[in-house]
RNA sequence: GGUCCCGUGGUAGAGUGGCUAUACAGAGCUCUGCAAAAGCUUGUACAUCGGUUCGAAUCCGGUCGGGACCUCCA
């Protein structure tokens, strides 16, 4: 019934969950350094949809986890004394360092939590969303193993992961092929402050450095202050949450590699599983207006940014709905409208079909997912597709509305379709506060408008309409919208 | 340098060796006093040049164009 696309193998094989009461899912979350952009959503909007099916379409219970990264270069940085980004919201900074850090980060994480939930995810739908700097012993505990198996070396107050070793026992480059030798000159290796043996080996703990938080760590009876490495917490915290191996790790396609092919490296060399998971996903990246988002290019935007140009959260998500996750998706504010205008017109379908099945919120009802449509959604989440037969669906049912019964089945397929999508609303459509001048104008031109008396109908519609108004005539009576 | 991806109608974007989505925008119609909303109808697109094939936009190769990754950007 499902199927998703594996970067492990590279095709899009059968989805068929290690344990049926669970699917245990573990998605890359954000570094909580700043707010979410574009790009973010479009991650999690992603790995929201993916969960989604995974419930509704493959029917089986999920156990999402996202971490929060919030301790890393960027975090330390822009938390550091001093810091431009450091914000009066947060209060004063401190002289402890690790204090401000965790100021900092939970300021952003509340940030992120937010954003989500505007973008149509469900906090209800985690299972945890665990921080690194909370999990600061297990890596301790994954570093020492990788260490005893052979795998790592302290040098230089550091501890890193030596690939060549692991790569004669264990195979290096199964998420991305790399080709060591063939390194284009110029790509930066940041190989200046630490002593590596080998330049394609990964930091496992940094060493402490001047006024940097740290956390005391015991190897081999020594002891080396410092931090972790990137990805040794999401090789931890995958572990001790949800157990080894789980059914799908999420994330951007940037995250490949080095990331995920090295939280996967450590898996094996400090747990001794042959997989960490069972199904790598990851999404494409997103381009605006065609070109590829950032700062230096003006088009970087972040979720509040465009709230505050007037776009509804849940536009965006349907726009970012638009294209197949592993294509990448060019954004448009044309596109972003015309999301919007689809989104507000199966919204007002939903409404029309409240009324029509004499309900007041269909919030609880229960459906049936046009075949189809789960069909698109199950394969390899081809949300495009899914929508294409929804519409077909919906203009097959269009002249629904006069059967109440026929009514609430169209109800309930939108309800269940909306179980994956999120960005309709079932609840009854919302009473528009008309003020009263405009009620008595409205008043008065039905008045005109039952009198036939069409120039002054006209007349007041013009009226209407330039205090932002629109009148629409029905049989027995009008309803009054404003104009947006 | 290496590895890889993409190029579809005005826009966004699926799909597929033959039946050529879907949405938004546009046009026409129905309904409306006129509108609005809604519904219906409509648009033959797949970079380019070759090849394979009865048949290719879909497979193969070249070309052109765009992009990604190659140690901490989703």
């Amino acid at each position: 019934m499902l199927s998703f696309y594996n970067t492990l193998t590279k095709s899009v094989e059968p989805f068929e969950p290690l344990n049926a009461s669970c699917v245990k899912i573990y998605s890359c979350g954000p570094t909580v350094y700043d707010v979410a952009h574009m790009g973010n959503m479009r991650a999690f909007v992603f790995t929201d949809v993916l969960q989604r099916v995974v419930r509704e379409v493959g029917g089986y219970p999920v156990r999402w986890v996202m971490n929060i990264t919030d301790i890393d270069d960027k975090t330390i940085r822009d938390s550091s004394q001093g810091s431009e980004k450091w914000r009066s919201e947060m209060g004063e900074q401190s002289s402890d360092a690790k204090a401000n850090l965790r100021t900092f980060t939970l300021f952003f994480e509340s940030e992120f939590r937010r954003d989500l939930q505007v973008l149509g995810i469900s906090m209800e739908h985690f299972y945890q969303m665990p921080r690194a700097t909370e999990y600061i012993d297990d890596m301790q505990t994954l570093i020492r193993d990788i260490v005893d198996a052979g795998y790592g070396y302290a040098s230089e107050g550091s501890v890193y992961f030596n690939v060549a070793a692991y790569a004669k026992d264990y195979s290096y480059g199964r998420l991305f092929a790399i080709d060591a030798e063939n390194f284009r000159e110029g790509v930066r290796i940041d190989a200046d402050e630490y002593d590596r043996e080998s330049v394609s080996d990964f930091v496992l703990w940094k060493g402490r450095k001047d006024s940097e938080p740290y956390w005391d760590f015991e190897l081999d009876g020594e002891n080396i202050p410092g931090r972790p490495g990137w990805h040794i917490e999401c090789s931890a915290m995958s572990k001790h949450i949800l157990g080894l191996p789980i059914d799908i790790h999420t994330g951007g396609v940037d995250l490949r590699f080095p990331h995920h092919e090295d939280e996967l490296a450590q898996c094996c060399a400090g747990y001794h599983v042959d997989e960490q998971a069972r199904f790598w996903m990851h999404n494409e990246f997103l381009e605006i207006e065609g070109k590829k988002m950032s700062k230096s290019l003006g088009n970087f935007y972040t979720l509040r940014d465009l709230e505050k140009m007037g776009h509804n959260p849940l536009d965006i998500r349907f726009a970012l709905l638009a294209g197949h996750y592993r294509a990448v998706l060019n954004f448009t504010f044309d596109s972003l409208q015309a999301a919007s205008t689809a989104r507000t017109r199966v919204q007002n379908i939903i409404w029309d079909l409240l009324d029509a099945a004499g309900l007041d919120d269909a919030t609880g009802l229960t459906g049936a997912m046009p075949p189809d449509v789960a069909l698109a959604f199950g394969n390899d989440l081809n949300v495009p597709q899914a929508l294409a037969r929804m519409h077909e669906y919906l203009g097959a049912n269009a002249n629904v509305k006069s059967d109440p019964d026929a009514a609430r089945e169209v109800l309930g397929a939108l309800k269940a379709i909306n179980n994956v999508l999120a960005v309709w609303t079932f609840t009854k459509r919302p009473a528009v506060n008309i003020p009263d001048a405009i009620r008595t104008l409205a008043d008065q031109r039905w008045a005109a408008r039952s009198a036939k008396d069409w120039a002054d109908a006209d007349r007041l519609r013009t009226e209407l309409t330039n205090s932002g108004w629109t009148m629409k005539d029905g049989k027995d009576g009008y309803t009054l919208e404003p104009l947006s």
